[in-house]
RNA sequence: CGGGGCGUGGUGUAACGGCUAACAUUCCUGUUUUGGGAACAGGCGACUCAGGGUUCGAAUCCCUGCGCCCCGACCA
């Protein structure tokens, strides 16, 4: 993508009404536009960032054999009733909306009454079990108040995973399974070494469900988090009981604000049941189906990307989730000899499959340095006469530096270009 | 939903109740310039969130509504 061609400008403020950094950093370089509070469009920037986490869960998914599906967002009321979840004193954010005739519709902010009413069509035998089905899509949820940038919106992305069991131990298996996909996930986009695995508050059915807590100060949950063990507890079950049951001793914990990038909750026949959606076993018995729900905010995960890997200049972007993997820079010359290598390598670039995005502007060096810092794409090449006389790249990482500290390598062609296939095949392998 | 704060060009700010609402930035034109947000010249862009009221006169004071932000509660 030539950069001059982006629909996207920075800026060098951000709105004041802003307050959280992801959405600062997110707004000042282009990536999102606040619709109103706690409701962001998504730019060609943004969307690319989106998308690249979103297949890294769908890779992650489908390798635990998750299936993809595309439910609705608009909702029975009768499916939700007999759940007992229509009501808005059960759950206090619906977005409700009515139909011509009159009748009453929902805005989707969860989908196991969706689901399970499909499945009801499907199921019937212990032979259609067990299976999971999950979406990336749009949920509503009518916050009391917004906040935290895009880490807490009233409308959002977000990946919901459905299992279904026959028996418990069958759900404990795919529920372990699910676990070390999401661990999987949070490594690849960048945040693994700062998301723990959090016992929260379970239901009627399982006594604990998981989160996946990332430390940031902008977090708003409070865990306690043995360091040691790579666990954490949730502030809303911090009591003697529980670290007794986990094995956690109090003077092992440390108290820490986290952001829930994940949670996974064993649901049991919470649903099943109201919506009697029963299998016939090998016996010719009826049974409940088992299920659990894993959810993932792609929004969330995104701005907390951003909180915790960005500095004073910029966001400092992962290979694995950035917008583009290049920031290909000229610095002009009068001839025009910098801009036709820029773009022979441009070129040569895109040929391999590396996504480039090149600074092909007519704006000089400070800004356009200033702009990548920005956007925090993590390969920046730079070429201008100096390097062209030298016959070299200038290439330089986009990691968080210490102020005013700037490593350069002056490489060759070749050898950047070597680089950025073996971090390809990293990304492939990791 | 309780408490507090704030609404002025795209963005950030200014303006005693009193001239044509100012400055910076962005944007446009031109000259010059090209390694960390260049300089100069010229120009576009706001009936000051909406509606009412007070006043000779309102961005400014008062009322209502809407919106935004913060703290708290909530987050199935």
């Amino acid at each position: 993508m030539k950069q001059s061609q982006l629909f996207s400008k920075t800026r060098k403020e951000a709105p004041k009404d802003e307050v959280s950094r992801n959405a600062q950093l997110l707004i000042r370089a282009g990536y999102i536009h606040k619709e109103m509070a706690g409701v962001y469009s998504y730019l060609p920037l943004g969307l690319r960032v989106l998308n690249k986490i979103g297949n890294i869960i769908r890779e992650e998914i489908n390798a635990i054999g998750g299936q993809e599906v595309f439910m609705t967002s608009l909702q029975d009321k009768a499916s939700w009733e007999k759940t007992g979840r229509w009501s808005d004193t059960v759950i206090d954010n619906w977005f409700k909306t009515e139909l011509k005739n009159g009748s009453e519709v929902g805005l989707a902010s969860t989908h196991e009454e969706a689901l399970v009413s499909i499945l009801k069509n499907y199921v019937q035998s212990f032979r259609d079990l067990p299976f999971s089905a999950y979406q990336i899509q749009t949920k509503f949820r009518n916050e009391a108040r917004a906040k935290s940038g895009i880490m807490r919106g009233r409308e959002f992305l977000m990946k919901d995973l459905y299992s279904f069991s026959r028996d418990i131990k069958e759900h404990d298996a795919f529920y372990e399974k699910a676990k070390l996909a999401y661990k999987r996930i949070y490594e690849r986009t960048g945040l693994g070494d700062r998301t723990f695995i959090t016992f929260a508050s379970g239901g009627s059915f399982s006594k604990y469900s998981h989160e996946f807590q990332t430390l940031t100060s902008a977090g708003e949950d409070v865990i306690y988090l043995d360091k040691k063990k790579g666990i954490a507890v949730n502030k809303e079950v911090f009591v003697d009981e529980v670290l007794n049951e986990l094995g956690i001793k109090r003077e092992n914990l440390v108290e820490e604000k986290a952001v829930e990038v994940g949670n996974i909750f064993s649901l049991g026949t919470k649903f099943s049941e109201p919506l009697e959606l029963k299998f016939v076993d090998e016996k010719g018995v009826k049974q409940n189906v088992i299920m659990g729900c894993y959810g993932i905010g792609l929004g969330r995960l995104m701005g907390a990307v951003v909180e915790v890997l960005s500095d004073a200049d910029g966001i400092v972007w992962p290979d694995a989730v950035a917008p583009f993997r290049v920031h290909l820079i000229a610095i002009a010359d009068k001839a025009g000899k910098v801009a036709e290598e820029a773009t022979k390598l441009y070129n040569a670039l895109t040929e391999k499959g590396i996504d480039v995005l090149y600074d092909d502007r007519d704006a000089r060096p400070g800004e356009k340095f200033a702009d990548s810092d920005l956007l925090g794409l993590p390969h920046r090449v730079v070429l201008s006469e100096k390097t062209l006389a030298e016959g070299v790249v200038e290439y330089k990482p986009r990691r968080a530096n210490a102020v005013g500290e700037r490593p350069v390598e002056k490489i060759t062609q070749a050898e950047l270009l070597a680089r950025l296939s073996r971090n390809t095949q990293n990304e492939k392998t990791c």
